[in-house]
DNA sequence: ATAGGTGCAAATGGTTTGCGAAAAC
DNA sequence: GTTTTCGCAAACCATTTGCACCTAT
């Protein structure tokens, strides 16, 4: 019952082979203008594949991870969200009340990169950084605690 | 069988009584001078509190961080560690061979956050920043993959 | 008596894994 | 035939929660 489809090996995935599920998958997070989580990628996957379970959503997302292709995010503290990678490298603002998230991208990062660097006799591979607040139409309601 | 000590009303607690349980896990953040996940908290704790829960552990590491007091922090995609919130803004950078911490600070990461705040209407209340590397031992090591 | 804190055990929920079947070569 | 992937269900594990009891006021 599963999907068939040529598999073709794909060196920018560690010459493993992009089978239908995975092609499918990066269908979805190329189509999707944000970042999903798995359980919606899944969601969306299932109208396509009846077929494909969860858990090949969560080993592929894994295998891009590793070889690049995806970013994976933790924007809320609980689940983590997933989106191809770009050339240009960005960041996220999310708003604590309504959840909107704003991309936005510094040449800061890279500075403060490079400083930390320069002082602390590390190789930096990777930065994490997002950012919390209110955004426009919410700063207003930030509760008085 | 629970421990039996005054409690206090801590004003720098919103109001809510510093129960022995409490002041049991705040000394143990204090000694520590690294930061330590719940589960380490709660091998500590236990050792002069055999009664203590890890429910309580958590819960309260949760008021803590709510009224400011602690610092919640994800080191390694997995669990969270806690620390006495300091005076001055710092991050850490994790060698992703040893898991050695190292501690930085970096006007930069304020000047970062204006630059976002000026860019986008966003008022930014909280900056998650971590970096990820490889330290000066580990720089050799690195995996050919 | 009331309000809130705690201990215990069970639940939650995102993510991972063991295993047998299926695919590709 | 061998190797890798997949689907399914079960496991994992950090964290949270329901509930009865306790404590301080």
């Amino acid at each position: 019952m599963r999907m068939r489809i040529n598999r073709k090996i794909v060196p920018e995935m560690n010459d493993r082979p992009l089978t239908a599920q995975r092609r499918l998958i990066l269908d979805i997070l190329r189509e999707a203008k944000c970042h999903l989580d798995a359980k919606e990628l899944y969601q969306r996957a299932i109208q396509k594949d009846q077929h494909i379970s969860l858990a090949t959503v969560y080993r592929n997302l894994r295998l891009f991870e590793e070889v690049g292709l995806v970013d994976e995010r933790r924007l809320d503290e609980v689940h983590c969200y997933y989106e191809l990678k770009r050339s240009t490298e960005h960041y996220h603002l999310v708003c604590r009340i309504c959840g909107r998230v704003i991309e936005f991208e510094s040449p800061m990062v890279r500075k403060l990169v490079d400083e930390v660097q320069r002082n602390s006799d590390f190789y930096v591979s990777k930065a994490v950084l997002y950012l919390e607040g209110y955004c426009r139409n919410c700063k207003g309601k930030k509760q008085v605690s």
